[in-house]
DNA sequence: GCTATTCTTTAGCGAACGATAAAAATTATC
DNA sequence: GATAATTTTTATCGTTCGCTAAAGAATAGC
């Protein structure tokens, strides 16, 4: 009964995706979006209707598509001490390498948009709220398992995870150097494993590289 | 020989610190710059460049005045676990009590100009290790003076805590909630006194509120 | 094939952007 | 008071910004 869309929507939200990870909300034009996107500028307005909307489906998007993805694909692995460690390990490596320093594009949103934009802040909030739901789940199955003392708070432990995982995505920004941001990490892995001389073959991880 | 300057440029700067805090670096136009500082915009061009090298000016002031005066006050306390504890509590404090979620200068601008910008970014890599060195410093001190464990590496440790820093900071855009900054500062902190059960009237914090 | 509906395209709106040329104003030196 | 040097002011420059009106193109229902 009407015209058929031209453009795959997903495609151009992943176009999408790639700009506002790259500069941000505010330094990316309407203009660089619809040239990447493959289409005109009315059709960017038709279909998503401005850029404050299109910024908010690809943020969706990229939660679905990268940060719930890794989530999922991790705790796969049975094992919930691995899964905290290699999402934080697969951070650092992602940031070590990448040469332009796009880093995440949700903590890069949180700390650009979240104070300016209170419906963007919820949104983004809930969505790190996922993140330290991910640890705390693993914390727990870590020491139901008897891989973690149980005298670790859970929800700190998971709040710190959490904010060592994002100092780590901001230190990349300025500083990508793999033995600093592994040595942010490590201490904070280290308490899983609980203090040295209280290691059996249940709580201690492998080495990390 | 010449018409003097009519402006104070230490309390231009000030205010020029006030606007890229409260908008980074992008959002903040000159004509915004030019009106808070109370000049006119050609005088701003003739006083400090460009937009970029009155930014470069502002950070290198703020950095003097707000994250080495902070560095200086607390190591003046003589007690180096309660420099970094101070240190830490005190941008929670910050962040909790901060309306606009302007956060920190240094870390905002670490997320938006580092990437695209190589001499800010190394002049913003410098400073961020300032604070690793004074988080380093304080944590030899303490374990000189058997506050904290010998086992805790030094550089990992500081690097453990200039990440939860820039955590909490990023986080307190999103959700400047005391009960999750301090969940994320707590376990980081606790570190320092080593295990439970191994502590000693020395190496034992006061509580933390 | 006609109509109704939706999408795409062309063209451009007014506003704001970073930056500057040129003139007026203010000072020190002589 | 004249001169030279610098700052301040006024008035823009050309560009880019987010966004949209209007016209043309493509589809479904009849």
């Amino acid at each position: 009964m009407a015209r058929p869309r031209s453009f795959d929507e997903d495609k151009a939200l992943d176009a999408a995706i790639a700009c506002f990870w790259s500069r941000g909300l505010e330094a990316t034009s309407v203009r660089d979006l619809a040239e990447r996107m493959g289409i005109q500028g009315p059709s960017l307005y038709n279909a998503f209707g401005d850029k404050r909307a299109l910024f908010a489906r690809a943020l969706e998007r990229y939660a679905t598509r990268t940060m719930r993805e890794r989530i999922a694909r991790f705790e796969r692995l049975n094992d919930p001490k691995v899964a905290i460690c290699t999402f934080i390990q697969d951070a650092i490596e992602r940031s070590v390498c990448d040469p332009h320093r796009r880093g995440c594009l949700l903590v890069n949103s949180a700390l650009e948009v979240a104070p300016h934009d209170k419906q963007l802040r919820t949104r983004i909030a809930a969505y790190l709220d996922e993140i330290a739901a991910f640890f705390r789940r693993n914390i727990a199955a870590a020491q139901a398992a008897g891989m973690t003392p149980e005298t670790l708070d859970q929800a700190d432990t998971a709040r710190l995870l959490l904010g060592v995982l994002l100092g780590i995505r901001v230190l990349a920004r300025a500083n990508p150097d793999r033995a600093l941001l592994e040595g942010v990490a490590g201490p904070a892995l280290a308490l899983l494993d609980g203090p040295a001389g209280t290691r059996t073959s249940k709580n201690r991880r492998g080495k990390r590289t």
